[in-house]
DNA sequence: ACAAATTTAGACACTCTTGTCCAAATCGTC
DNA sequence: GACGATTTGGACAAGAGTGTCTAAATTTGT
């Protein structure tokens, strides 16, 4: 393991303070004096961490997004699939789990550092989610008023059941996530799909609501 | 400000580890000494600190649940002014945000303590909530299948728009709070509202949805 | 005003951690 | 096998923090 993996991992169960380089270094599986030797002090190293695990996420999450339903044939399904591969693949994993827990714990002490994390994180993908179905809604699949709303209600509704857990750091089962995406997309749809109308393709209706 | 007032806010800015008690006697206006004759040690302080923390949070969140709209007039708005209220009285304010915070990041190394939490808090909030959507479907002014599940969705989409904030210990202002809430509601709404039946008062219509 | 209880300031021992230094060992490459 | 670069382990100084102790000062109740 890099020294770096060893790092991410101990500042997230001790926090920055209690992290102790001593222990980094047998995780890592080398000597202290390497340790200081690639990172010059413990806030360097600290620094590398945030930005190796933001890009990695960051990967993660753009290649879960280039999977997201475009043509879709059972629009539920494939959003529930989608839903649980984002969980799975970028927020319940360990890089995800970690940057989760560090922006959380050390935010406020580096505020430059998580402010690019934002606009890198969030501030790319929220958009490229937003994208996705803004196409959905133009192909007539949804009916949106409002993309970004939409794209992080999407979110906070697949989410909805995984707080608790998240909030204590553990890591949902697998059965949770499929659960909580289940109900998640269900309502969304409830909210956002075409009423039935199984035939039509093309027309683009938008129904009045009260 | 009391010892754990003052040690609640160094904990939280600090961490576990970073926190100084002659930090904490001195926000509290005391002699390190006193802060160790009230409290053996650091580690009950800190205990002291979340239970105390957890009750208040826990009678802030109960005396808003008695506020939920039980004979709405204008759902929409009434449930809205619900929402606005449980972020600003429970999760924005002081308490809210230390809170989570501390259980975000020192909640695997007490797993007892916030195992307590969990029964304590979400654990009775939320049925309670749920209860209170039960209720408003029973009458008639909302169509729901699983009233936990709906509890949990409607948190999570009146916090929707507030994530990033919250992951980084910010707190939203007002308009971000009601912004959020309005959104949230009426996506809410179109997912588990009635549909416009504006004279019928006792019809217990389920409408069926593909 | 007096006695008991509490608080205070400071000194103290102890532990832990960071970051540096250095000589010996190990590794990679030719 | 030899040479340069890297790694290693251990010692080390400096600083910081915890928790204890004590004698003096202050508060509290009566």
């Amino acid at each position: 393991m890099s020294i770096v993996d060893a790092a991410a991992g101990v500042f997230c169960r001790e926090g920055f303070a209690g992290a102790n380089i001593d222990l980094i270094a047998a995780e890592a599986g080398v000597s202290r004096q390497t340790v200081y030797n690639h990172h010059r002090d413990k806030e360097k190293l600290f620094i590398a961490v945030v930005r190796d695990l933001t890009e990695r996420c960051n990967a993660g999450i753009f290649a879960t997004i280039a999977t997201f339903p475009d043509q879709p044939g059972d629009l539920e399904a494939d959003l529930i699939a989608f839903a649980v591969r984002l969980n799975q693949n970028c927020i319940c994993n360990r890089d995800g789990k970690f940057l989760r827990k560090l922006i959380q714990t050390e935010g406020e002490r580096y505020p430059e550092l998580f402010a690019e994390w934002r606009e890198q994180g969030p501030g790319r993908t929220w958009p490229a989610i937003a994208a996705r179905f803004a196409r959905l809604a133009y192909g007539g699949h949804l009916t949106i008023d409002d993309p970004d709303v939409a794209a992080r209600q999407f979110l906070g509704l697949v989410n909805a059941e995984l707080q608790t857990t998240f909030m204590l750091g553990g890591t949902p089962s697998e059965d949770e996530v499929v659960q909580s995406a289940t109900s998640g997309v269900r309502t969304f749809l409830r909210a956002f799909g075409k009423r039935p109308s199984p035939t039509s393709v093309k027309r683009h209706t938008a129904l009045a609501n009260a």
